[in-house]
RNA sequence: GGCGCGUUGGUCAAGCGGCUAAGACACCGCCCUUUCACGGCGGUAACACGGGUUCGAUUCCCGUACGCGUCACCA
């Protein structure tokens, strides 16, 4: 039973001393939900702010709960958000393996470790269904906890099976400090014994954590608020060790209302499904940042951070105690504010496969069509029906020509398209000057308002009532030929 | 039920003993205008409640209410 120490030592000094180092942990569930990538993006921010590490540790001592290709979606989510890692399975480093899975003897070593120095003990009592509705905790109930070591040692010996459980003090206070909420003190009495190691030799969740924590010298420990009720547990354990506490960094859920958190179960959207509605990922992340976090002082105000501000700008001082409800109208707001502060070059790259879904016609161009639709769109995935009307005139009734503001109604209309045909006809090229200028020329020669004369222009070029763009710009795209035909049949419709 | 945590407008939030209590989203109005947008300007809207402490509480303390978490050989 003789610890090999040298192989622990070892490893510990292969970590770098002062240096932040933080984990981001997922277990592999193939769905990365806006919570978990929030815990990421903070994860690795507390590292990047201050020159650390990050590291990336797949925790998958749930047997039943693997699911394939789940480690993908973690990887990819990761790499497209630019949430690098230093350490991981896939990089290597120099703590490894940074597959749980592939650590078990670890946990068990440090488990009988435990036993031996009487922080824990072994416990041969079969899990009965009946007391975990009780309600009340009863620790001293658990007859294993006052065998001697030479009498467990004998059942261990004789083959029987048991759990590792910490020993909990029966008496006193425990106090754990965590970075948002401050120090938290909880009578040692209303702490359980959890199991350590469970029956089939793996760690649990808790003590694994632990574990690694340590021996890949995590300095902070960022997760979900869930875990604070289990953080004196772990204080107890790192004492019981010897090991410095880490700073823990418990981060408050997001939640889909105020009762629920955001889960798969209820088709709240994953990262995957965001992508997929139309959203760039640097607005999720930068949305994803403010739910539950904000920048202090000087840049109170700001909102729109890039990553690599970001970085600059965390603080874990910034991070709030409370829930945050998802919104989605926010995370649109800032979506649109990304869309329009793309580069048109850009904007046309990202936009050109929606427009295409709905613009076959190889005549039309995408760029003149991207243009229009960068002010005008918060999602890319509203541009198909926006510009369906380039490919195919849609039907329409003639009551669109009437609009009070613009001054015009179907008589009005009728004529402002006689007079517009023959001009736009003759004009001697087909560019948005050439156009306008045919367009404004008609209206001074007509004296009418220039909305009156745009009006029906636009209505009979698009057959719609709202346009991404107006009258001028559809017309060009359009090109003269199609153009005119629809002309002539917003025409042909209000003589009949 | 025990224990723990939380509570500023509908939402995200600033505030860290003295302020007309920021800002953003959403909503409404006005301006701009060739529709709709974009942009600009303005508006509606909040400190859960009750006690303290204090010259003075959104800020500190104690209760209450409400909410959340946890009490697994799941993570």
């Amino acid at each position: 039973m003789a610890m090999d120490m040298t192989y622990f030592n070892d490893m510990e000094a292969r970590i770098p001393r002062g240096k932040v180092r933080t984990r981001f942990a997922p277990s592999p569930t193939g769905y990365m939900h806006v919570g978990n990538l929030r815990t990421a993006l903070y994860t690795w921010l507390i590292a990047r702010s201050s020159g650390g590490a990050f590291i990336l540790r797949i925790e998958d001592t749930d047997q039943g709960r693997l699911v394939e290709g789940a480690v993908d979606v973690i990887y990819r989510t990761m790499a497209e958000c630019g949430l690098t890692h230093d350490e991981g399975p896939d990089v290597g480093g120099p703590v490894g393996p940074y597959i749980q899975s592939q650590r078990r003897d670890t946990y068990g070593r440090y488990a009988h470790l435990l036993v031996e120095k009487g922080f824990a003990y072994y416990c041969f009592c079969e899990k009965t269904e009946s007391e975990e509705d009780s309600g009340d905790f009863h620790r001293e109930a658990d007859p294993c906890r006052s065998l001697t070591l030479e009498e467990a040692r004998a059942r261990v010996e004789a083959g029987e099976p048991y759990v590792i459980r910490q020993r909990i003090p029966e008496t006193g206070t425990t106090t754990f400090h965590d970075a948002i909420f401050g120090d938290i003190t909880v009578e040692n009495a209303t702490l359980d014994d959890q199991v350590l190691l469970k029956r089939d030799g793996l760690p649990t969740y808790n003590f694994a954590n632990v574990i690694d924590d340590h021996l890949m010298g995590i300095t902070h420990v960022v997760r979900g608020s869930e875990y604070l009720s289990s953080a004196p547990k772990y204080d107890l354990l790192y004492q019981s060790f010897g090991w410095d506490v880490p700073t823990y960094v418990h981060c408050s859920p997001v939640m889909r209302d105020q009762h629920n958190k955001m889960s798969k179960r209820h088709g709240d959207p994953s990262y995957e499904d965001l992508k997929a509605q139309g959203y760039l990922t640097e607005a999720i992340l930068n949305y994803v940042a403010l739910l539950g976090w904000s920048p202090r002082g000087e840049l109170a105000e700001r909102e729109v951070f890039t990553l690599p501000e970001l970085a600059e700008a965390f603080d874990i001082a910034g991070i709030s105690k409370s829930p945050a409800i998802f919104d989605i109208d926010k995370l649109t707001h800032f979506n649109a504010l990304y869309l329009r502060a793309m580069s048109p070059e850009d904007f046309h790259a990202a936009a050109e496969p929606y427009i295409r879904q709905s613009v076959k016609n190889p005549g039309l161009d995408t760029r003149s069509i991207a243009a229009l639709l960068q002010a005008r769109c918060e999602k890319l995935t509203e541009i198909p029906e926006k510009v369906d009307f380039f490919e195919v005139l849609p039907a329409y009734g003639t009551d669109l020509f009437t609009n009070k503001k613009s001054k015009t109604n179907e008589e009005v209309s009728r004529r402002m398209l006689e007079s517009v045909i023959p001009a736009l006809e003759e004009t001697a090229e087909w560019s948005p000057e050439a156009i306008h200028g045919c367009l404004t020329g008609l209206v001074e020669k007509l004296e009418v308002k220039n909305a009156t004369l745009m009006w029906p222009v636009r209505i009979a070029a698009a057959g719609r009532a709202v346009t991404p763009g107006g009258a001028v710009e559809i017309c060009c795209i359009l090109g003269r030929d199609e153009c005119l035909r629809r002309l002539r049949v917003g025409l042909e419709m209000l003589e009949a």
